[in-house]
Formats: structure tokens, C-alpha cells, sequence
DNA sequence: GTGCGATGAATTATCGATAATATTCGACGC
DNA sequence: GCGTCGAATATTATCGATAATTCATCGCAC
């Protein structure tokens, strides 16, 4: 709750991260209209820092703004979300192929990300299952060497939007994290063995779970 | 040069609009600060607004800024530029399956994109060949129907500048812009025939080109 | 009842000034 | 000569207030 609720007075950064978190979470859906002066009172700055921050959005498209008619969240539907993980299969799968042979150093990297996954499990602690899992993925778009990936994947705010589809994975009956843990498990098993084509394999069983997870509206 | 120089004051959007295109065209070359003072003296208004205009170029990444340190244009290494036209080319090529089979008002566009290329080649205007290349690429990922595809590939036109890029083609000895007409006219050939794998194998053969064109650094 | 223009409340856009921070550059000791 | 400390300067960050504009509402003629 610390991000969506902080105290005191904000710097334009941490305003618009706190908006952003906001946006990708649901906590202001697609079409909601954010006030500037509502909002500086809230963060207890004046109106420049947030509007500052409203058009940091706007300019990486999170929200629309029409001059004298205010600013809006624009909605990224399921559609366009399953979409966009379209666009991050291809990536990953890319990005194994580039990081491949895999340095024993990333390997151990990733092999303590598996480890705090599984344990997160264990312990029912899902939102840290979430935070490993997206480290482990981005540890790997990252380890393809090409600075590009990074900073679409980046882009992309997945570490805030794959939470929203991950929690869904959480809750959904049947399902649930356990599944996917085991999938990672089997992930990170071909990379240690250095086999790519597998790999691939895996990565994209695991989008095909989340593109499932996402076939059902909440 | 009205773009370049408007008179008068001028409201954010305006402002924001001549800082693109001058980063765009050159004007403002990677690494350039950007001073608010300075920009508000020449556009006639006051710091808010060009700090606004700088905030929303931060959000589509033409430019970053350091608290305190100020705001400077972003450059894109030839080696950044080449892993995202990597990116360019796989989110092309799948856009290129999934907008299959090409409507009839999507084929008479890309014509239309095609006979303004040939015309600018002839008339040697690279600068209209840019535009309408970039036209027709662009239009190719909308026509795959994934917006994320778009939003991306708008976000790496900011980045990349294929701009840039092609000036160094079209001014290239040996090369030109002629041969990459020629590439994209058997490219607009194959999408008019129905042949997905065969205009796949033309959108392959149009980035080796550009890549090629980035070996050899100015 | 209906259309229409005036009016005021709400909101965005901009301004001018001040606070906070970085950077430059020169004095000083060694 | 060389590095270091510290004002002076330049620049960014934020503020509080005002102007500009939209939007909803109300009165009023018909």
C-alpha cells in the first residue's frame, strides 16, 4: 500500500511513479479523470509537480489530455494485453537465443531468483513470488545483450502490469502460482543445461498459461 | 523553417511539437542540454510550460533529465540503433502474419506510400522518401491489429530515428536510396500477391541492408 | 415545455518569484 | 604546481496567484 498511499510531500518522480503504479493496478481505471489541483493536495505539493508528472504520462501514452478538458487514463484493454505479451514472448524468446551460451554468472542469477521463487510459494507469499519472477524474466532480456530489448521491455511497464496478470494467476481456482513455479523450475533447468531451443520451449509455455489466464475477463 | 522558428509566444503543445522536430531534423544533435530558462526566453513564455513540453519528450524517451542536472537529447549509439532495428524487424515480420490476408484498402495505401517513394526517389527528394518509407512500415505494423506492436514501434521511431539512418543510406557511395525502392517495391509486390512468406523474406532482406548500412560507422 | 444566452463554479494554463541544488572558479595552504 | 575549500553563479524545482477556458445551471422569452 506504501506506493499507492505514500506520505508526506512527493517529488515529481516519485508522483508520477505512484501514478503510474496506480494506472496499471486498477486503481484508476481506463476514462478516469485526474484533477491537478485534487491530486496536488493529496501529495501536498502544488499544481506544477503534478501536472509535471501528468505529462511524463502523456507522453508515454498512460494517459490523454485535451487542452482546458483535462487529463484521462487511457485503457489498455485485455486485448491490447494480451498483445503486448505477444510482444514479450518474442522478445524473450529472442533474448535467450542472444544470451545463449548463458555465463555461469547469470545462471547463478537466476538460479537465487528460482530459489526466493519457490520459497515465496511456500510460504504463500504471492506478491514476493511476483517481484522474483518479473526480476528473473527481465534478468533475462537483459542478459540478450541488446540494450533495446531492455528498455521496451521497460517500456512496457511489465513490472507493474505483469502484477495485474499474475495476481489473476494467483486467485484464478485451479490454477493458482504453483503451476507456474513449476514451469519456471523447468525454464531455468534448460538454461542451466544450456539448451536454448528448450527453453524456448518453456518460455512459451508460460506465456501460453498467462495468454489462457487472460482468455477469462475478470 | 517556420517549424524551426515560430514567432510570437507559443501554448505548450506548440512548444513541445518544435522541440521534436528539432531533434528530429538535427537541430538539437544527441547530448544537447536543453536550458528552460534559455527555451522560455526564445518561445516568449515562462519556465512552466517548457519544462512541461521537456516532461512529455522524457516520457516518449527523446530526451532525459537528471534532478538538478538538467535535460539533455538522447543519442542512440549505432549499436543500440542496431539491436533496435533487431526489434523492428521481428515485430514486422509478425506484423506481417498476423495483418494476412492484407485487406484491398490496406494494399491501395501501401500503393499509395510506394508510388510516393518512386516519385521522391526520382524527383531526388530523400527527405519525402524518409517520410513515406517510414509511412509504410508504420502502416504495416497497424494493419497487424496488435496496438502494442504500434505504441512500440512509435516509441522506437522517437529512439531510433530512421531518420538518421537512411540519411546515411541515401548519402552512402555505391548505395543510395535507389536500391532500397527496389527492395521495398518487390516487398509491396509480394504483399499485393497474398505471399506472407515471401514478403517476410523481402522485410529480411530490407533491415540486412540497414544493417549493413550501421557496420560502417560514420 | 423548450431553446438560448448569461452567469458562475470548476478546472486547466500560465505567470513571476523564490528555494534548492549543482557547477564554476578563484583564493589559499602546502 | 597541485589539490581543496568555499563563495558566486547558473540552473532546476517548486510555489502561490492569476488568467483563460469549459461546463453546468439558471432565468427568461416564446
Amino acid at each position: 500500500m506504501s506506493v499507492l498511499a505514500p506520505k508526506g510531500k512527493c517529488t515529481r518522480r516519485r508522483i508520477r511513479d505512484v501514478l503510474v503504479a496506480r494506472i496499471l493496478d486498477g486503481t484508476y481505471p481506463a476514462g478516469t479523470r485526474l484533477k491537478e489541483l485534487t491530486l496536488a493536495r493529496e501529495f501536498d505539493v502544488s499544481q506544477a509537480p503534478i501536472r509535471e508528472a501528468l505529462r511524463e504520462l502523456e507522453g508515454s501514452g498512460l494517459v490523454t489530455s485535451e487542452r482546458y478538458r483535462g487529463t484521462r487514463v487511457r485503457g489498455a484493454d485485455y486485448r491490447e494485453l494480451r498483445g503486448s505479451y505477444e510482444l514479450r514472448l518474442m522478445m524473450e524468446e529472442r533474448a535467450l537465443e542472444l544470451a545463449a551460451p548463458f555465463s555461469t554468472a547469470l545462471i547463478e542469477e537466476l538460479a537465487a531468483h528460482m530459489r526466493a521463487m519457490t520459497s515465496a510459494v511456500e510460504a504463500d507469499e504471492p506478491e514476493r513470488y511476483i517481484d522474483e519472477a518479473l526480476a528473473f524474466h527481465r534478468r533475462l532480456v537483459q542478459a540478450s545483450g541488446n540494450h533495446s530489448f531492455l528498455t521496451v521491455w521497460d517500456f512496457m511497464y511489465w513490472n507493474v502490469r505483469g502484477r495485474i496478470v499474475l495476481r489473476r494467476i494467483a486467485g484464478q481456482e485451479g490454477r493458482g502460482l504453483k503451476p507456474l513455479l513449476d514451469l519456471h523450475r523447468a525454464l531455468n533447468a534448460r538454461i542451466r543445461a544450456g539448451d536454448v531451443p528448450g527453453a524456448a520451449d518453456k518460455v512459451r509455455a508460460i506465456f501460453r498459461r498467462i495468454a489462457d489466464a487472460l482468455e477469462e475477463p475478470a
